[in-house]
DNA sequence: TTTTATCATAGTTTAAATCTATTGATATTA
DNA sequence: TAATATCAATAGATTTAAACTATGATAAAA
């Protein structure tokens, strides 16, 4: 029978690519490592590792048992974790994702409350795209997504957090700035900056200015929504942010944000984990102390 | 860390709740696995058996972790199946599960062609209801099943194998007896014999005779599929059988097996196997050769 | 009360994973 | 070309822990 040490040695060096410094990884020393990964290849009777002088490599088949070994370590992984959380249910690691677009503004909103009411948890953050998130939670490096609900998040476990409306951003003097509420049709024929692609608030936002007519400023595409702040600022057209990016945010003086008559534009803002993930319990925690933190936020 | 030896001593006690059978069953002594299950609970300083006298019994701890347990031990064998595969993909064992109205009409079909053409593989067959089936596919106590699909199978990897007929069957001096071809029309008002329920066959062809206009006769319903057609030989009524049942089976004499003209009623019989299955050039194997041992099977 | 069933404990044996030290092979550098 | 550095493999000693057998304790059954 295999045992999860020779797979964890196996990825180390999958890895490392390199038997001293995998070994290191696992605190034991070179030759034990060598040793026992001799011993797993006699057994399964396959070459797992290519040994070309100064340059490791996998073999093919290295490279396939790798995975299945991954897989099995993630599980006992959950098993340790569920361990953990039955004895204290609400402690332990938590890797939560989120996206760029939402991360810098809602974090200041519910970190407060999640480290003061759920203190023995600790929560690391990781700020990525919403396809490298959800591939990272698939895998097991993160336990909880915050993002914008899509269709193809459906094999994960979903609670709804709240709406986010989309406001309009412009600067103090173009012609709509005046303006207490503005409308769909408001967007007709005017300019819009984008964020660059693999946004999800590009595909979400924009895909609703185009609807309404207005025309997508091809000579520029922002890297970051605060990049797209100062282009608004500077009067070199308007765009869509999340109200939570208004909120607490940016001189006043220098842009204007709108919002829109309803049925406004909303993005819908989810909490995603694994199904059957070993800690619901911290997941509802978590979910809780975010639906609280949040509300009033978006009161008309 | 967590060995996978004292999963499988955990999972074990789960299934006997006795040491000493469990034991035996992990073929060691059972001062052995008291004590490795002891240093365990120690370990994750949970108790995860309740020692009643004479009646050994999980908490609810140990019954989570048995699940995590077994999730686990899932993996690891995935690993070593994986690993043999690499040694020879088309080899080792393979369980595959079918539903009784399907298993021994296709078995004589295919089996000798499994056997000859894939000989380095011993096939385990298992006939069970399709709930029972999916739930040992998703559990890893079977890797392959063929069956009707329905859209519930959706988390599984999917394979068409063949549109299987269903043709009417009535006993000789049935009004409807002797003609070449009976169509939709025709089931309207017939009394039909059904199959008992969880059979999916009753809910897909009798859904049809139903929608026809058909009655069904509530006073009997068949265990099984013979037993049915011994009902319509005696005169009891008529019913839908596959049309797999229909060649090569019983007496001519007493039963008459009549097509539906097209649109004909039928039922899809697909091949399923877990995504990201270790052992996929397997499962494509014994598709090909269903795949090549039914044509010519329902040629008009 | 005696017997049986069943799990826990004690003490010993055995297996194997680990370590340190060293060798061998191959690049890199002087 | 020789010297050096790097890196994995090998050898041999040590330590750890898992296994076994034998026995004890407890409660149910006879």
């Amino acid at each position: 029978m295999i045992k999860i040490r020779d797979l964890k040695y196996l990825t180390a060096i999958a890895e490392y690519k390199h038997f001293g410094h995998a070994a290191e990884a696992c605190f034991v020393s070179q030759p034990t490592l060598s040793g026992q990964i001799q011993k797993l290849e006699q057994r399964l009777k396959l070459t797992l590792i290519e040994r070309q002088p100064r340059n490791i490599m996998l073999t093919p088949a290295g490279e396939q048992l790798v995975q299945q070994a991954r897989q099995v370590l993630n599980a006992a992984n959950n098993f340790e974790e569920a361990a953990k959380a039955l004895l204290d249910p609400l402690s332990g690691d938590l890797h939560i994702g989120l996206i760029p677009t939402l991360a810098p503004y809602i974090l200041p909103h519910i970190m407060p409350a999640l480290n003061s009411n759920l203190a023995k948890i600790n929560f690391y953050l990781h700020e990525n795209r919403t396809q490298d998130l959800l591939q990272q939670l698939e895998t097991g490096k993160l336990d909880i997504l915050i993002l914008p609900w899509l269709p193809e998040m459906a094999r994960f476990e979903r609670y709804d957090l709240f709406t986010e409306p989309l406001v309009m951003a412009t600067s103090p003097s173009h012609p709509l700035a005046n303006k207490t509420k503005v409308t769909f049709d408001d967007l007709h024929n005017q300019k819009i900056l984008t964020l660059e692609d693999g946004h999800c608030l590009r595909d979400q936002a924009m895909g609703y200015c185009f609807s309404a007519g207005a025309e997508e400023d091809h000579s520029f595409r922002a890297t970051s929504l605060e990049t797209l702040r100062y282009m608004v600022a500077s009067n070199m057209g308007i765009t869509l942010l999340p109200q939570l990016a208004t909120i607490n945010y940016a001189p006043q003086k220098h842009i204007n944000y709108i919002p829109f008559e309803s049925p406004q534009p909303v993005r819908e803002i989810s909490l995603l984990c694994r199904a059957g993930y070993a800690r619901m319990e911290s997941v509802r925690a978590v979910v809780n102390e975010v639906r609280q933190a949040v509300t009033g936020l978006f009161d008309e």
